[in-house]
DNA sequence: TTCATTTCTTAACATAGGTCAAGTGCCCGG
DNA sequence: CCGGGCACTTGACCTATGTTAAGAAATGAA
């Protein structure tokens, strides 16, 4: 599990066994139940989670009571909120597990310490956040400037996996639309 | 105008004298005039800006020839096409001075040799990527859930300094909305 | 100072997607 | 193996924002 981890940070940047074994022991393995969450807002974010097994979505619940989900995550990627969890001040938002899952979490303070301690994880991490950051634009083009059809083919095509594992609702939520519109546009498609 | 950079880098992370020197040897001083491209669709882009002086806006063009701005930034702050700038491959996308600007440029290799030489810019730089991540999944959020309305008071509010330099136009698109929209918006409040 | 261009506004009409309400089917816990 | 509540669909109607078209106001180059 913990090796799991090593192999995708592996992808991006070069660290030795020893390294490795660092990184490794700072982690602590963890295990939620379907429909519990793992963040609830006014919440300090303590982790960083890497999700070895399993599925979930942050959200935030409006003034009317209504859920909008901007992320849903699969096995073997990072779910956390970053702004709550750098700033280590209170959430907003929801983190919910929609599967049972496992995960790696590691605390704001080791993660600092790894930094100092291993230099190449602070390069891992700016690659992620890089790459986080240039999707999150695009994300935010494609909703600004296209159709929801358009948004549910691209969703379609680049993650047919989250269509397998998550209901409709969730998905129409994450691509900004109710679920009513989602099931018309299925139903032309 | 090298020492305005080293003060904001120096807002975030802690770097000695001769780190400082090294840094600023490896920016290059660049003016545009307003109206002129820095970097147009096809090219690959070759360098991350930091303004010193101006305002510039990020944009593409649908296939009806319609401009969407995704970025307007001023004096102080980066720009550039990331996703072109780090996979070194070519840009869908344009950027424009909306006024005389000056800028430091640093080219993709010079800035994979700086992180090596300059560990802390690397860490500099894993924060900006950091906060520009959490401010996108913000702004999305903003454009999925929130009216038209509510985003012009937010961005009246946090960007005040936009409105004073940037045409309507450019702000509306920004925004997501037409310039009509914008019209009708600013008519009533 | 003048003319051309760019910027902004207004109004009438169009439409994507939201809202509300109801109904079907099906999964899972007892 | 039953029953309640999710998950999904459908239809009638509504609204925010887009579209088209025109003109007024501001800006700037000659």
């Amino acid at each position: 599990m913990e090796n799991k981890l090593i192999y995708y940070i592996r992808k991006w940047v070069d660290i030795t066994d020893e390294e490795a074994t660092i990184i490794r022991s700072a982690f602590e393995p963890v295990f939620i139940k379907k429909k519990k969450d793992l963040l609830t807002p006014g919440e300090t974010c303590k982790y960083i989670y890497f999700i070895t097994q399993g599925c979930l979505r942050s959200y935030f619940v409006d003034s009317k009571g209504v859920d909008h989900i901007y992320q849903i995550r699969l096995d073997n990627s990072w779910i956390s909120d970053l702004e709550s969890f750098f700033s280590q001040r209170p959430s907003k938002y929801y983190i919910e597990a929609l599967e049972d899952s496992q995960m790696l979490r590691l605390s704001f303070d080791q993660l600092e310490k790894l930094y100092d301690e291993v230099p190449a994880l602070e390069r891992y991490f700016r690659i992620l956040f890089q790459k986080a950051y240039i999707n999150a634009l695009e994300r935010l083009n494609a909703t600004m400037w296209e159709s929801a059809v358009d948004r549910y083919n691209d969703m379609l095509k680049e993650h047919k996996d989250i269509f397998q594992r998550v209901p409709l609702v969730y998905i129409a939520s994450y691509l900004g639309i109710t679920p009513e519109s989602l099931s018309r546009i299925r139903k032309k498609g």
